[in-house]
DNA sequence: CGAATTTGACCGGCGC
DNA sequence: GCGCCGGTCAAATTCG
């Protein structure tokens, strides 16, 4: 599967290759540019960039309720990927088109920064999501929840998703492409996929603001999703419009353009079995700043919730997971 | 022909 | 104030 996605995108293969060299050492300079090169957690450092989205948070009201209500949010965030971990096995992958033998990593990431008083911050954020004026969002920006997903979970995502953009992201080889929600026209939600440096199988994806409108059930049903998302994960060239070629050589190197874009959005019909699949697992405080690839969630998240801790225990499973890949309990459910 | 993707341009936030 | 950078827009292009 790999294999056949290097195969099928320039610049994805080159991607890789690059990758496994020694690329990672060149390029993921996370002082530089943390954003993008955190994917692995092991080694990352949090700084007030890396942050997560308080109007995901604020936006489920019930968040700062209870704790179990807010893992049903979280599942909520996550169930575009936490199918794929059920979905994983071989017979099961024939929307993908691929031979995926094995899914592994579901991660997630799942931090929150103090940014704004709280108060005002909540406030401002329940209830009906306010129009953001053009160009007036970034102050939100360092609100999100940022997930990792491996390049064949990326198809899995239950949303239907739509490109708007993809920009180099400065110490990162890879670009960082855009999604906003297609399913719903005044849908906020939007989409960040970006491949790991350290891990070009691993895709980063953040997630900003919240759907307004209830998860599509299947694919054909939602709207704007008709492209095949893989199209271009044909062995046809990438495209080149005149525009393109007009101010080819200005253009930083960045890998052409479909890639982590291409994997994404595809919405194959899984069914709504809701089991959490990603083992919630407590802030990294008490985990020594291990990465824990299925969920992570900080101190600044679960002050919120007096008994998290009791509940968190209850679904750990393994303190000792790989900084990498999420280990296969996670689809032995 | 409608919808999705690509990609250069534009804009605003932020650091210096 | 300036420049860098990330995020979004929108025209052009491609695809089904």
């Amino acid at each position: 599967m790999m294999a056949e996605f290097a195969s099928l995108e320039d610049w994805g293969l080159q991607a890789i290759v690059r990758g496994s060299t020694a690329m990672a050492g060149d390029y993921c300079n996370t002082s530089n540019n943390p954003n993008s090169c955190y994917g692995l957690m092991d080694n990352y450092i949090p700084k007030d960039d890396d942050i997560i989205d308080h109007d995901i948070l604020f936006n489920f009201p019930s968040l700062f309720e209870r704790a179990a209500i807010l893992t049903d949010e979280l599942q909520e965030l996550c169930k575009p990927f936490h199918n794929i971990s059920h979905s994983s096995s071989p017979a099961q992958d024939s929307s993908t088109g691929g031979s995926i033998v094995a899914s592994d990593s579901i991660s997630v990431c799942k931090e929150m920064k103090e940014e704004l008083p709280e108060e005002e911050d909540k406030s401002a954020s329940i209830g009906a999501i306010p129009y953001m004026p053009k160009y007036k969002r970034r102050k939100n920006q360092h609100k999100r929840v940022v997930l990792q997903v491996t390049a064949e979970d990326l198809s899995n995502d239950m949303w239907a998703w739509r490109k708007y953009g993809q920009k180099p992201i400065k110490g990162s080889p890879y670009p960082r492409s855009y999604y906003r929600c297609s399913s719903s026209k005044g849908c906020l939600a939007r989409k960040q996929v970006e491949q790991n440096c350290n891990d070009p199988s691993i895709f980063i994806i953040t997630y900003t603001a919240e759907h307004n409108h209830s998860q599509p059930t299947r694919k054909n049903a939602l709207a704007g999703t008709t492209r095949h998302k893989f199209s271009s994960l044909k062995t046809s060239p990438p495209r080149t419009s005149p525009r393109a070629a007009k101010k080819k050589d200005s253009v930083k190197c960045s890998p052409s353009p479909s890639s982590a874009v291409s994997l994404s959005p595809e919405t194959p019909f899984l069914a709504e079995e809701d089991q959490f699949p990603g083992t919630i697992l407590g802030d990294d405080s008490h985990n020594n700043g291990a990465f824990f690839p299925e969920v992570m969630l900080d101190d600044d998240l679960f002050s919120g919730f007096g008994d998290w801790d009791g509940f968190m225990s209850g679904l750990m499973v393994d303190d000792h997971c790989s900084t990498q890949t999420v280990s296969s309990r996670t689809h032995d459910r």
